[in-house]
DNA sequence: TTGACATATAAGTAACTGATTATGTATTCT
DNA sequence: AGAATACATAATCAGTTACTTATATGTCAA
């Protein structure tokens, strides 16, 4: 019954702009799922499905209280992401340091 | 006919781990299909398909030469996932925190 | 204790994805 | 010119996704 989710699929995850807007909310604090649910357009279950599958991966942690379920958000995976773009930080720096060539070149005040 | 790829896409686009391996490659220079093929257990046709993907986000560039397309990277889209990753680092910051001050109260050396 | 509330899970479905095997279109080589 | 090369596109298909409408489970409140 292998159900861990690996590292990588935070990719997977966050690639759905519902659910990186959970995150986006749950960035300013604990939610309760029906609070949530008056952010976003669909169904209770869809927004309970989506929060299955951030746990999946680690981003958010769920607490029982009373007959709510409160979810935070855990961005620690997010770190992945956040390393792997840095690798390529060089290559859009690259442009922007031609096109300050250019500008230098061209002599633009 | 509506065909530009949304910014948003981008996060679609690098779900997939080939194509984050066809980026990966780039990165080392640009290549023709053929040599990105030598990279991936798959057929040609799925490379194609992927660098259709790549490019409908602006993530790769084609360049015709011969009879070959010489494929090289356009990283700049990834700077909106770095970018929207950043907004997250706080949040990894403080866990590292909270766990500093845990070990500076229990006077670990 | 009974009904309303909060949420999860099940079941179904249309749309999308990533792959494959043809096949088409240029381009180069002999 | 004709064969080989490099690649794209079409067609197809199994698996996955994201959603929906039930329905089940647990908790509180009157």
């Amino acid at each position: 019954m292998t159900n861990a989710a690996l590292p990588a699929d935070v990719f997977r995850a966050i690639s759905d702009p519902t659910r990186r807007r959970i995150l986006d909310v749950l960035a300013t604090g604990e939610h309760a799922v029906r609070d949530l649910l008056s952010h976003f357009d669909v169904s209770q279950p869809a927004i309970s499905q989506h929060l299955k599958a951030l746990k999946s991966v680690g981003l958010v942690r769920e607490r029982k209280e009373g007959r709510f379920r409160i979810y935070s958000l855990d961005a620690t995976p997010l770190r992945l992401v956040h390393d792997w773009t840095a690798h390529y930080e060089q290559f859009w720096n690259e442009k922007l340091d031609a096109l300050g060539d250019f500008l230098d070149r061209t002599g633009e005040e």
